[in-house]
DNA sequence: ATTTTATAATTGTATATACAAATGTTTGTT
DNA sequence: AACAAACATTTGTATATACAATTATAAAAT
């Protein structure tokens, strides 16, 4: 792999980009860069990005079930479809899924054991792909980093 | 929309993240953001975002055919699936597409008159919606984002 | 008490991603 | 010429996204 690739070199542009255009591109295209290099993370363990996060939400719950909408909510893809995830991950016998008593309307997913064992295997590899990336930059390149992401996408 | 909301807010984190977490999270979430704001603005005008792209990087080739793996090569999401998406956009005659008679095994794909058009309407729009972001950050910001994801990505 | 409104989740449909397998064509080797 | 290897694209299958419509339950209004 190259050193420091920019982004026009990368999707080979024939013009000269604007700097707000390359933001955007270089969000899109890191972004693409982190998952593929997660699902390979992930595919030994036979689950999806999106069914790590879910079980990784339900163990912050320490416990406590949580409904579906909680479980949404603490989604990064706010449109993602939490029942049908739940659903996968109910057949490998990772979560338990039951009906509220209190308010039948909502639905208490709760991890089971296996799914914490899963959780646990891959705690490590986990930390350790997050500072895979991150040893590029220094100490406070990371701060200046996050700070510039969110002062960016706040309308 | 509150303004500079922290990533662990967003995602309503019980337990503070480590700084390289924070990165990938802010990373992925941003992404969202952009493609989610970008979708409403293609919407009205019936494609994807990801078929917006394929027209974009046609426009680009200026005239000359494109086969589909020139095209692959040029987008953000490296494993999406190009035949599927120029059939779509055959569809709704935005290109044509024929064998290459050189080598039989390429595809030449072509953005139309109908294509074109739809492009030259997007684009002060695209324009507005990079400027609309980027418009939270001083020049000098916008520079040192792109160059600290640039040195991030790259492994 | 009945109807309306709001809430929580599920289902349906189209699109796109991820990846492996298959098809057709060209090039290289013997 | 026949066969193998490489190349370009397509097809199949599972998963996920995007969004609208539907179902079921609870709360509020009349």
């Amino acid at each position: 792999m190259a050193i420091e690739m920019k982004i026009e070199e990368i999707l080979k542009s024939t013009v000269p980009m604007d700097n707000s255009k390359k933001i955007i591109l270089n969000v899109m295209y890191t972004q693409n860069v982190i998952v593929e290099n997660f699902n390979e993370i992930l595919k030994p363990h036979d689950i999806s990005g999106e069914q790590y996060n879910v079980l990784r939400i339900l163990r912050g719950q320490k416990g406590n079930p949580a409904n579906m909408s909680m479980i949404q909510e603490r989604m990064l893809a706010k449109t993602s479809n939490t029942t049908r995830l739940v659903d996968k991950l109910l057949l490998k016998d990772l979560v338990t899924r039951k009906v509220c008593p209190e308010n039948r309307r909502k639905i208490e997913v709760v991890i089971t054991q296996k799914g914490l064992a899963v959780l646990t295997a891959l705690d490590p590899i986990v930390i350790a792909h997050e500072e895979f990336f991150s040893r590029n930059l220094s100490p406070e390149e990371i701060v200046q980093l996050n700070h510039l992401l969110e002062k960016y996408r706040n309308q």
